[in-house]
DNA sequence: GTCCGCTCTCAGGTATTTCCCTATGCTCTC
DNA sequence: GAGAGCATAGGGAAATACCTGAGAGCGGAC
């Protein structure tokens, strides 16, 4: 039987440490490699192909919920396992939307990840209590998840929101060029087209609005 | 020479893991045990008397600051390290005044953890650098830490707040000039000493430091 | 299959804003 | 009264905003 190829995306280098330390107490498990942002998740999905990803919600440059909306996209046989610190019903229900089958928070993850994992390689989704709650409830009230959804950063493409994201993050629009290798120009396009989606007109509204849609840390 | 004896408090198995599995690269460092409460950990500290402590803010029926707080007053011997993700300035002050000798970012942590520990063992403190600015200014000051910090954003002038708070709530430069009837230049050489004293480079770096000081809503 | 719409990409040009350095009063302290 | 800190501001260089325009790719509609 192949072992079960994990990649660890998460930009805390002792809490990698602490993952791979307890994945690696389990046989035939191994872990293919190791992200510190949410592009080089991306990356490596695409390079090692790995049967089932742990990732992170934030970290720099694009965070975790992007990432997994775009592996999910180009890698739908990947399982991802989100492991998060949020104890948020939204956030919950848009990393389902964003392609997920788990849902762990990193205070139960000691006891939980294991199971976890497990489940999502059997293709069964898996949350920890506390959140299998809140999905049940996203369900019960009828329609897609999606129908019940309709956050306001849905109306940017994932592109903007990366771009809201690096910005938030204090870079400049010549350093966000240089971050996405494209043209500085292309940087002024997008940020005056989320300005004019969003209705604000200046940086400032548009940090607030990333900070309050999680899509960075204040 | 005797191993130096080092206690974990942090409510989170797997960063417990991380943190057991770097330190214990080290020859003659020994984790002596681990804690998951501030009460549990001010127990262990009682009960292990161990060198150094690397303590967690945020865990469950005690945190850390209280934890340091009775520690540094029952074993004043014992050095405390604190292993935050808060990058916020009182905050900062508030464990300080509380006798802890570091202060680690969990992002920083792994670059910089082991270099702490051995530092606060020779009995220096230490702090990353996005920290140690915060510190030494306080410091240099004169006088003790909690004179000069009732409040993090005492370090701003009153004038360069007002500019802060105009700015973080979405208002550019021009607007800022109007509304307290100056010169753009003079919004313009306020801005930079602001920058220049927080040592930021980017109008989303100030954004989010007024919102982690709470000078705005995000 | 073709067309339409959306997205991402980029360019050029001008107006505007910001950055960086320097400098002048003013007040308070030593 | 000398120096430190603060609020004020100017000049020139750099960056950004704001417009128009446009090609390439992609997915859905018909």
């Amino acid at each position: 039987m192949n072992p079960v190829r994990i990649l660890i995306a998460d930009d805390h280098e002792i809490y990698r440490r602490g993952l791979r330390n307890l994945l690696e107490t389990q046989a035939n498990w191994e872990v293919a490699g190791e992200a510190i942002t949410g592009r080089q998740a991306v990356e490596e999905a695409k390079r090692l192909s790995p049967d089932l990803i742990i990732m992170d919600i934030s970290m720099p440059e694009m965070n975790g919920l992007e990432a997994t909306r775009q592996i999910c996209k180009i890698a739908p046989d990947t399982q991802v396992l989100i492991l998060s610190i949020h104890e948020n019903e939204q956030l919950v229900h848009e990393v389902l939307e964003a392609g997920a089958r788990g849902y762990v928070l990193k205070s139960d993850a000691g006891r939980d990840l294991i199971a976890a994992v497990e489940s999502l390689c059997q293709h069964k989704p898996f949350f920890t209590p506390k959140v299998s709650e809140m999905v049940l409830e996203g369900y019960l009230k009828g329609g897609s998840v999606s129908d019940n959804y309709k956050s306001p950063q849905n109306r940017l493409t994932a592109r903007e929101r990366e771009i809201v994201q690096l910005l938030g993050e204090g870079q400049t629009n010549k350093e966000v060029a240089e971050s996405l290798n494209i043209s500085v120009k292309t940087v002024e396009t997008h940020r005056s087209h989320i300005m004019e989606k969003l209705n604000m007109h200046s940086l400032g509204d548009l940090i607030r609005y990333a900070v309050r849609n999680h899509l960075i840390q204040p």
